[in-house]
DNA sequence: AATTAAATTAAACAAACGTTTAATTTAAAC
DNA sequence: GTTTAAATTAAACGTTTGTTTAATTTAATT
């Protein structure tokens, strides 16, 4: 896992921040050389490239992307309380990655590079299954609709929250965020509550 | 309005789809001109500059995100109606226009070019009064709950769309999608039933 | 202390970038 | 048909790009 020093670790942070915020094409790496205070060789001589900078920098940052799963299979949760927990800890996982996370979202954009996505699909399809059988559990206990499309709740939940971030300013003007600290907090809040209300209306809606 | 003759508008057209496909960094005023057939030379003696030519391209292409609301207030409607015909129209411009959303979201994201969003943010204001009135009259008539962030449900139909949209390849091999028309027709009727649904339950959910 | 490998540097590289120039062609006006 | 303005072109401009080179410094090994 960490086969990388503390310079590459380094790097690897600079570029996730730099990536994240002006795109890759956005980038060069003298930026990210200045910011990183190393000369510009050396990320060709750690990486290779900068591409194949990207990609070590998605590898190693995917995998903290898996959901943690340790106390959502409890058998004292109900099927309502698991929903709601797993919408949580969507969020923050997401937030706590979300450089790397709009950096990929752009690279899937664009199509000009070929990045190897199996990995991101892999987690995406684990999450989607984790899901599928919290709302089988639901649906078995009658507490959930038959009728609902269970693959395109993650979309809702994650779209509704990068919208949200995409759109900063204006929501951050919408709802007078002033701070940064305002602005995470209606996130973890308010944001979080509405995806778990709509999410928990969707899976009781009959008709 | 249209004070562009047809090499400019061709201009556009490219650029829309390049700095859409490509982001605009990842275009060059080589590639615009190529595909457009014309000098590039042509770009700064018709727009000023790249930067200018994305200005205009957004400048040019906002007003079409305005909805069109003709048939939406006639009062033989149902509130019930009239949000899945919003959701639809939502969905129908925001598909239309696809290249140049994802241009702007790009952009805002990047946060690199300080275009000039207040035409953008006009819209999106707008097309939320739009959404507050239709909720409004649904809750004085007593069919929708008072317990909702309306202002988070744009959101939410759009972030959806969105999130949908940037995984295309994911979904396509989730749901079997093999053509172009394969996916946009899921995107037309089963996702937009979806979002309908999600929006519906979210508005009759009490609690 | 001498040797060897790894890390780091400044400089140079060719390629691609957006833009400008100056010359030429096309079209419009007279 | 001549004049004038607009459109179009190829070439060159100076930057910036990612990468490589070759020299030097640092650290580890013997």
């Amino acid at each position: 896992m960490t086969d990388f020093n503390d310079k590459q670790i380094e790097i690897l942070l600079v570029a996730e921040k730099l990536f994240s915020d002006h795109g890759f094409d956005g980038t060069s790496i003298r930026d990210i050389a200045k910011e990183a205070n190393i000369n510009i060789a050396m990320i060709s001589y750690y990486f290779g490239s900068k591409e194949k900078l990207l990609e070590a920098l998605i590898i190693n940052r995917i995998s903290d992307l898996r959901l943690q799963m340790e106390n959502l299979f409890k058998k004292e949760l109900s099927p309502f309380e698991k929903i709601d927990k797993l919408i949580e800890l969507y969020i923050t996982r997401i937030n706590k990655n979300c450089g790397v996370y709009q950096i990929i979202h752009f690279e899937i954009m664009s199509r000009k590079r070929d990045i190897n996505y199996e990995a991101f699909n892999e987690v995406k399809k684990y999450n989607l299954q984790v899901l599928k059988n919290i709302i089988e559990e639901g649906q078995l206990k009658g507490l959930f609709t038959q009728n609902v499309n269970v693959a395109l709740i993650p979309p809702t939940i994650m779209g509704t929250y990068f919208h949200f971030q995409m759109n900063k300013p204006f929501y951050a003007d919408l709802f007078d965020l002033k701070t940064k600290d305002d602005f995470n907090n209606y996130v973890v809040n308010d944001l979080t509550k509405h995806i778990q209300q709509t999410i928990r209306a969707l899976l009781t809606y009959e008709n």
